[in-house]
Order: structure tokens, then C-alpha cells, then sequence
DNA sequence: CCGGCTCCTTGATTTAGGTCAATGCCAGCC
DNA sequence: GGCTGGCATTGACCTAAATCAAGGAGCCGG
């Protein structure tokens, strides 16, 4: 079986300088409570510890690739990241966007079924499966969170499948953003101007439409004094109850 | 909290009798190996029968509906069931089928975020949420087991999100008559005339088509020799490869 | 300051699939 | 046997979103 694809980490070897010398980063970890380690006591995380390594990513590095065989799972702790599937012609369905805390890498089989991509710059901690696996017998806890947050990715697969099956172009931006804020809440960050750092063709890939698409219905939400277009990928969303009734299909 | 409403399986009531007296009908389960209980040996597996229950469900009978308490997870032992999201106007997403030894009921919110319902007339395993759970913490195995189900479930989940985002109708319907092929092969059942046994509205609901969509696709399909339809919702793949790379949207 | 990027927006036109409307088909039932 | 009601199919037409095609706006490097 071949060796994790270090190619596709390349930009490690050039990414910024991390404190890995020190003996745990994590226990200075300020999203710890997103993340798998959550469950864990400061003697547990310490063993994770030993088993964790770091990775920065440049915006547009991809991670891994479908078909790879799945070597490590991850946690994100900044930026963004997508995951995304491709048919043979080049057609591709982004299926996630991943923020800090967010959990990488679940896989019942030998290989990735899915490509992961950094958005914007990022920084993960990077678990070799197999000695999580063996962790996670000790740790039954980190099974039971990850069990939980399976069951959480999978509620939110449906709520995606309902917009990609059923929703129309305005209902689908309006829910994307909707999400977005949510997301940027469990993080503490701003809902509105919500920070929108994927570019239009990866959202239009993330919901099933055209970059032209995408480009329109933001202008038409602008146009109904919906949302505002600010600099630096930032949306006000002007009209919160508005968006959600949109989003909600009313 | 209300108590899980029996009016939705009210035709429990009338079903065809079971011998629910006999001391363990899990001992004759012939499709042990696919459920839950797969990872169990005898002994154990009799303590999950301790706390089991069984229902049998008419066709067109709802199991529950979303919103309602997630008082019980279940696992199907025959027929075949459907699980739907719906929007306010009524348009509605059928995010899966469910088929013997699948399981059904996995939520990490206290309710239900989807409607169940049954296609054909079937049976189920009915276990209590809450005492699954604490002998889920005695047979850490059911756990992994449940883990291991919600993985591929997430993969099956972000498999239709490329269907729903990407693919043409043709497409959308020869990947779907492959998915209810390999489906009925991980029973043992027939692979090549392939019982579809749900309507052309749920066959659309599910791969975000109309009926009227579905239904000239399938006429098309079998105009190019792909397939035929044969009487009784069976459905002969006469040129499985060809279905194969237009699934595959080659 | 000027190309040469890449990404976003906007317009004109096309089309896949939706909508509306019959018609057909079969099973159950008086 | 004829009636009814629920699917399924087929046809005619329409429309939301895709496709094709320019431009524009910001950004970087020279």
C-alpha cells in the first residue's frame, strides 16, 4: 500500500513555522471544545498529543485526493477548507466547506472518498488513523464524539440534499448564508458582515448552479436590500428574517 | 416530553401476527450479519433482545414524522422503507431508501430531523433511544458498529449530493437503478431484474427530478436497450456496463 | 504606469427539465 | 361487467438556470 502522498502536503515544507518543539500546543488549543479532543481530560490530551502532528496550508493546496488511501484524519484549527467530489469530465460537487474545529477525514473504507482543498491559508492537526484508532479503544469518549459528530455531518447532508434536490437558485444562496453565519457564530466570530472566502465557482459547485448563477443572485439579494456586498468577501446580511424565510422555502 | 405518538404505527395493531413470545426471535434473525447486532455474540445479542420490540408497517404507513421526540432507533428486517425531508409548500427530498438490515433513527438532536415512512409492507426492530444507549456503553462494539454504519452513510450521502448537484436525469436514473442493484446484492437478492418497488413520485423526490422526468427517462432508457420493464416494479439492467459509465458520467 | 493575471459581473441566447393537460393502464369493487 | 381511483405515460409548451460571450475590477510584478 502506498505511503500517505507527501506531494500534496508540499507546501508544509514552506509553511509557516510552528511551535511543535513545545510539549503540547494543545493544551493552549483555544477551540479545543470544537474538536474531538473535547471529551478529554489534560492527561488524556496529552496522549493525543504525542500522536498529533501540525499542518499549514496555503489557500489552493490540496490536502488530499479521492481514492488516496486515508492515512490520517484531521481537525482544522484556522481557515477554510473544502471537500468536493469530481465526475470523470470535470464536473464537481463540493459536498463540505470545513471551518476551524471542524473534524476531517471520516472513512469506512481503505482510501478517501472525497478531495479536501484549502480555501483560505489553514492550519490542522493531523492524526494518523490507525493510532487514533487504537487511542480510541482507551478513549471511548472520542468514539462517542465521533459517533456525534458523524450523526451531526449527517443531519446537515440532508438538510444539503433537500436544498441541491429542491431548492431554487434564490432559496440556495440564501440558505448558504444563512449557514455560513451559523457556522461563523459556533466560532464566536460576526454573523453578519459574515465572511464569505470561497470564490463564487466554488460556491455555485457547493450548491449545484453556475458561477453566473451564483453571481446574479447575490446582486439580486442586493437589489432587494436582502444583504450588502462589502469589500474583502464580507456580506451584511440586512434582512435576516427575510433571508430565512427565503431559505425556509416560505 | 411527549411519548412516542402510536398513532403513527397504529397498524402495529393490526399487523400480521409475530411470535414475539418466543424467548429470542433475534436467535432466527437471518440478517443478523447486516444489522446492529452483527458485532454481538449470543449471549450478548440476548440482551439486546431484552429490550427489543417489534413492528410491522402497511405500505404508505408513516413510521414518524420530523420534529417528533427521537424516542427509538430501528433496524428493518423486511420491506422497504423511505425517509423524506419536506419544505413548507410541500415539495419534498426523499434522502433514502430503506432496505432489510438497514438501520434508521440515528439522531444526535432530541427529535427527529426527518420523516419516515414505509414503501412496501415491512418489518422492524423497534430499540429504545435511551436503552440502546446505556447498553451501547456495556458492548462498546455496537457503538463502533454504529460508527462504522454512520461513515458509510455519509459517504452514500455525499455520493447523492454529486448526483443531485451534477448529474443529468439520465444519469440521475441509471446510478439510481445500480444503487437498488447492489442494494438487493448485499442481501442476496437479484441483481438483474431489480425490484424498484417505490412510485415514480418517490423515485423523483429522491433524485430531485418530477415524475413525468422519471418516467421518460426510463422510456428512453429502454428505447436505447439499456433496460426493460417488466411487470410487478421489476427492472431488467440488460446493459450493465453501459448503465455503468452513463452513472458514472462518462 | 502598464500589461497580464484571476475573479466577478452582466447580457444574449439556448436548453434540460418543469409544468400543464390528456390519455392509458390496471386493480379493486360494487 | 362497468366504474373508479391511483399510478404511469405521453405530448405541448414554458421557464429557470445553463451556456456562450463580453467587459470590468482589483492585484501583482516589472
Amino acid at each position: 500500500m502506498a505511503v500517505f502522498d507527501v506531494t500534496h502536503v508540499s507546501s508544509l515544507t514552506s509553511a509557516v513555522p510552528r511551535d511543535d518543539a513545545s510539549p503540547s500546543p494543545c493544551s493552549a488549543c483555544k477551540i479545543r471544545n470544537l474538536t474531538i479532543c473535547a471529551p478529554l481530560s489534560d492527561v488524556e490530551q496529552a496522549q493525543m498529543a504525542a500522536i498529533v502532528s501540525h499542518v499549514d496550508l496555503e489557500g489552493g493546496t490540496p490536502l488530499f485526493d479521492e481514492g488516496e488511501p486515508a492515512e490520517h484524519v484531521y481537525n482544522v484549527t484556522s481557515g477554510t477548507l473544502k471537500v468536493y467530489k469530481l465526475l470523470p469530465d470535470g464536473r464537481r460537487q463540493v459536498t463540505g466547506f470545513l471551518f476551524a474545529g471542524d473534524f476531517l477525514g471520516l472513512a469506512n473504507e481503505d482510501d478517501y472518498a472525497y478531495s479536501a482543498e484549502a480555501v483560505t491559508h489553514c492550519s490542522l492537526c493531523r492524526f494518523p488513523r490507525r493510532k487514533l484508532e487504537i487511542l480510541m479503544q482507551r478513549f471511548p469518549k472520542v468514539e462517542q464524539r465521533l459517533l456525534s459528530i458523524a450523526s451531526n455531518e449527517l443531519a446537515a447532508a440532508q438538510e444539503q440534499m433537500l436544498l441541491l434536490g429542491r431548492k431554487t437558485a434564490r432559496e440556495k444562496i440564501a440558505s448558504f448564508l444563512l449557514l455560513l453565519a451559523g457556522r461563523a457564530r459556533q466560532r464566536g466570530m460576526n454573523e453578519s458582515p459574515v465572511s464569505v472566502p470561497m470564490s463564487r465557482t466554488d460556491i455555485g459547485d457547493f450548491l449545484g448552479l453556475t458561477t453566473e448563477t451564483v453571481s446574479r443572485t447575490f446582486t439580486q439579494l442586493k437589489q432587494s436590500n436582502l444583504i450588502r456586498l462589502l469589500p474583502n468577501g464580507l456580506v451584511e446580511l440586512s434582512a435576516r428574517e427575510d433571508l430565512e424565510d427565503i431559505a425556509g422555502g416560505f
